[in-house]
RNA sequence: GCGGCUGUAGCUCAGCGGAUUAGAGCAUCGGUCUACGGAACCGAGGGUCGGGGGUUCGAAUCCCUCCAGCCGCACCA
């Protein structure tokens, strides 16, 4: 279906078309009336005319039937109320769509970048961040019926192996095993580290270790092998605690790439691309200086002939283009970065890699930052374990809960429990803009108070409650007459998700969809209180309970997207 | 030094191609309720939108400049 949104533009452009000047009507939502429509300003310039008269003639190209009132207000601008008659036919098509008025896009695959932790490190705050927006987009694409090839790019490879895998020699394979597989990945690298600082001998080991593993030594990829398996493990965990729809398989870590990097170094060098400096090779994309003034180099193979990162990313970024075919490529990766990733996607360009038509993304986030506004640690200054997180926001969920008191116990319990830490959780770090720095406080995301996930959901469980007591009956066939005010501006509210959801999808910002959603439970409290539903009788009550059902969908849907669960009782 | 990001109410944040009196949440104060779930609703106070200049009938928004903070700037990813 059309969404009104659309509708209502595609009306207005008809009316701005009678002024044939090709002109793009804007429209928003309005705080004052149903919508606003912009830019008549600009258009009154370029036409040369009085704006009062070019505001006139497009009130007269609009079709009134489906606008009650328009009002001039002001110069720039219009004032729309809606006319009954058409919000009961949009309530009618949305109510009777199980897409709520998304329409299933032509598909393309998009290729999404997040996570990426490191094997034998801990996933800390900074990993949250990446997951959580990372999974939100890939589940928003995946509803507006768009393909998504999830890319976990864990960090699998590099220097730290040497010392890695002789640490876990000398714990004994066993030993080192369990340590990993109960999670605490920080000791074991923390240990292999400090004895790569005391001891000579450790660190000859850990060297000789390295090139053992780059010439493929079957006994030391064995033992890596181990590593890996043992930390993904443990990844998969944490991703399932945060009900993130990552899995194992997508997991294709830095190494899988390898095999790709001489072709790199080589076919950059067939392009004429490649500059031997400093004894290293690297492309100098244009635009890009060092704190000297001179050209800043991208890296592509090292003095010492080994690759960095930069090799691997852009080998990544082929494969993804030429292999995957992919028609859009995300980096769910923080904003220290941007400069790499701008230099990365230059380079790809420049070699022909990465075809205009591909778009080519960072989706940029910013940090995440302790009550102190410094980086997140803990009081002792050590980085924040993400399980811990998450461990003591299902602990404080389950004694809210406890104090609340509730019909569920055992594990339904704990299950709600975890349910409400997770929604605490992502919607605080959804709701903000991505790109921002923001400041986690449990204590505030957890609160159940205000704008957070909670109150979203406790919003569905009210709505879903009075279902429960009229014996879950939806009505079909509702007519829609909006009495009072209350019902309107839920109804206004219910008919703008279709255009929330996709703006907030284009400009890749989930916070558009959770402001959207804060604003929805916001209307649908203000019309609980207002308006009886189950006390009401014939058509009236028919036409609440259909509004409910409506408001309790575009929740479930809206908070799904996002990856928040929205239970059926609290 | 160059580049990027940020600066909006006591606190945490929205404000999406310029638009009516700059909006929320928390906190504070005051109301509502024998009510379908009070984790609620309604209301009030509180802002020189970092400073200054410019463009515009109109600027938190666009341009310039200054100030403050964070991040990046060659072989660790």
């Amino acid at each position: 279906m059309t969404s009104t949104y659309e509708t209502l533009r595609i009306r207005l452009q008809r009316a701005f078309d009678v002024l044939e000047v090709g002109a793009d009507p804007v429209l928003r939502v309005s705080e004052r009336s149903d919508y606003q429509a912009n830019g008549i300003m600009a258009l009154a310039k370029r036409l040369g005319r009085p704006p009062r008269e070019v505001a006139e003639e497009i009130v007269r190209g609009l079709d009134m039937e489906d606008v009650a009132t328009v009002e001039i207000a002001g110069p720039g601008f219009l004032n729309l109320t809606l006319a009954s008659g058409f919000l009961n036919e949009e309530l009618r098509a949305l109510a009777s769509d199980d897409r709520l008025g998304i329409a299933s896009a032509t598909p393309r695959r998009i290729v999404i970048d997040y996570s990426a932790p490191n094997v034998a490190k801990e996933m800390h705050v900074g990993h949250l961040r990446s997951t959580v927006i990372g999974d939100a987009l890939a589940r928003m694409y995946r509803f507006a019926g768009h393909e998504v090839v999830a890319r976990n790019h864990v960090g699998d490879w590099g220097t730290p192996f040497g010392m890695l895998i002789e640490h876990l020699l000398d714990l004994g394979e066993d030993q080192a095993i369990a340590t990993l597989s109960i999670g605490d990945l920080d000791a074991f690298y923390r240990e292999a580290r400090a004895k790569f600082e005391a001891s000579d001998a450790f660190k000859g080991r850990s060297r000789s270790r390295v090139v053992a593993l780059q010439s493929g030594d079957p006994e030391t990829l064995r033992l890596w092998h181990v590593l890996v398996n043992e930390s993904i493990a443990y990844f998969s965990a944490v991703y399932q605690k945060l009900d993130v729809t990552l899995t194992a398989s997508d997991v294709v870590g830095e190494s899988y790439y390898n095999e790709m990097l001489a072709a790199v170094v080589r076919d950059l060098d067939a392009a004429g691309l490649l500059v031997e400096s400093d004894g290293a090779l690297c492309v100098f994309p244009p635009g890009f200086v060092n704190r000297d003034g001179e050209p800043l180099p991208l890296i592509v193979q090292k003095r010492d002939e080994g690759y960095g990162y930069a090799a691997t990313d852009l080998a990544a970024l082929r494969d993804r283009v030429s292999i995957l075919h992919s028609d859009e490529l995300l980096y769910v990766v923080g904003a220290p970065q941007v400069q790499h990733f701008e230099m990365v996607f230059a380079v790809g360009r420049m070699a022909g890699w990465l075809p205009e038509t591909v778009r080519c993304e960072q989706v940029v986030f910013g940090n995440v930052l302790g009550k102190d506004h410094k980086m997140f640690k803990s009081r002792d200054g050590a980085t924040v374990k993400l399980v811990a997180l998450i461990d003591e926001a299902i602990e404080r969920a389950y004694v809210i809960l406890d104090d609340r008191g509730t019909d569920l116990d055992g594990d339904a319990k704990f299950h709600l429990a975890e349910q409400i830490a997770r929604a605490a959780i992502k919607y605080a770090d959804l709701s903000t803009e991505r790109q921002h720095d923001y400041v986690f406080d449990l204590d505030r995301m957890i609160a159940f108070e205000g704008d957070t996930g909670p109150y979203l959901q406790y919003a569905h469980a009210r709505l879903r409650s009075i279902f429960r007591r009229s014996g879950d009956l939806v009505p079909t066939d509702s007519h829609f007459a909006l009495g009072s005010i209350a019902e309107r501006e839920l109804a206004l509210g219910l008919l703008a998700f279709p255009e929330a959801f996709m703006s907030s999808l284009a400009a890749l910002q989930p916070h558009r969809l959770c402001t959207y959603l804060f604003d929805l439970a916001q209307r649908f409290t203000s019309f609980y209180d207002a308006c009886p539903v189950l006390s009401s009788e014939g058509a009236l009550r028919e036409e609440r309970l259909a509004l409910c059902d409506l408001t309790a969908r575009t929740l479930r849907l809206g908070l799904s997207v996002l990856g928040i669960d929205a239970p059926e009782q609290m």
